[in-house]
DNA sequence: TAAGATCTACTACGGTTGTAGTAAGAAGGA
DNA sequence: TCCTTCTTACTACAACCGTAGTAGATCTTA
C-alpha cells in the first residue's frame, strides 16, 4: 500500500498512540503541520477509505486506529523506492548509503555484525 | 529535486546514454512501458521545465541531456524516504534491511569489503 | 434553555501525475 | 510535386494530493 507524506504522518501518530480521535491525532502533528482540523480528518477518511485505518463511533465521536502494520508500509516504500530509484536491488541502495557516509559508526557496527552472523550461517 | 516515477523511467534511460532524442528514448523504454511517443515527449517536457534535462535543437529535432546527475536525485530521493518513513536516520533504514534480509549473498560480500575499507581509513 | 464549542458529512479547488490526442510544419521518397 | 512519415507545439483530462471551508447536528455549560 502506498501512502502519500501527508498520510505518513498521520499513520505515524496512530502508530505511536492508538486508539485516537482526530483532535487527538490533530494534537500530536500539529506542531509540525498546523493543519486544520478537517485537514486531519479528511487525511483520515482517505485513510480508511483506502483500508489503512479502521473507524468506529463511539457516541457522535469517530475513534481511529491503524490496520495496516508500520512494517508492512515500510516495506511497500521502501520497495518502491528500490524500484524506482535503484536497480531493484537492495545491494545497491546500501552502497549509495555507504558512499554519501549516511551510516554512522555505529550503524556501520550493527551492519558488520550481521553480515558475519549471516555468512556464518 | 523530485521525480515522479515515470520522471526516473526517462531519466535512466537518459543517464544510460545520452544525448538522444525522444524517439531513442522511447525505443529504450518501451518495453516495460509501451508509451506513445507523445509521453515520452510531455515527460521529456516536464523535466526540462524543473531543469533536470537539458534540451538543443539540431535541425528540426530536440536532442535531450541530462543535467540532474543521477547520484543527486539518488540522494533526494534516499532523504525524502528517509524523513517520510523512517525517523530522518539511515540507521532505522538499515535495520530494516537487516530483518528483512533484503540483502543477497553477493550484496553482502561486497558490503563487507566496503564496510573493512571504509574502517581501515 | 440558549449560546458557544465540537463533530460529522459533504464539497471545493488548484497543483501534480499519468497518459495521451491533434494540428500544423518539415523532410524525404515515388 | 504530392503523399507519407516525423516532429513540434499545444491542449486535454481524470485521478490523486494538499489543504481546507460550510452547514447542520450535538454536546456542554452558564
Amino acid at each position: 500500500m502506498q501512502l502519500s507524506s501527508t498520510e505518513w504522518k498521520i499513520m505515524h501518530a496512530l502508530w505511536q498512540r492508538s486508539p485516537a480521535t482526530a483532535r487527538e491525532i490533530l494534537g500530536a502533528v500539529d506542531e509540525e503541520t498546523h493543519w486544520a482540523y478537517t485537514t486531519v480528518r479528511t487525511l483520515l477518511a482517505r485513510l480508511v477509505e483506502k483500508g489503512a485505518v479502521a473507524e468506529h463511533k463511539q457516541a457522535n465521536t469517530s475513534i481511529y486506529e491503524p490496520i495496516l502494520a508500520r512494517e508492512d508500509a515500510r516495506k511497500d516504500a521502501v520497495q518502491s523506492l528500490l524500484d524506482r530509484v535503484f536497480d531493484g536491488t537492495a545491494g545497491s541502495l546500501v552502497q549509495h548509503l555507504i558512499r554519501e557516509r549516511k551510516l554512522s559508526k555505529k550503524d556501520r557496527a550493527a551492519l558488520a555484525r550481521m553480515l558475519e552472523e549471516d555468512s556464518a550461517r
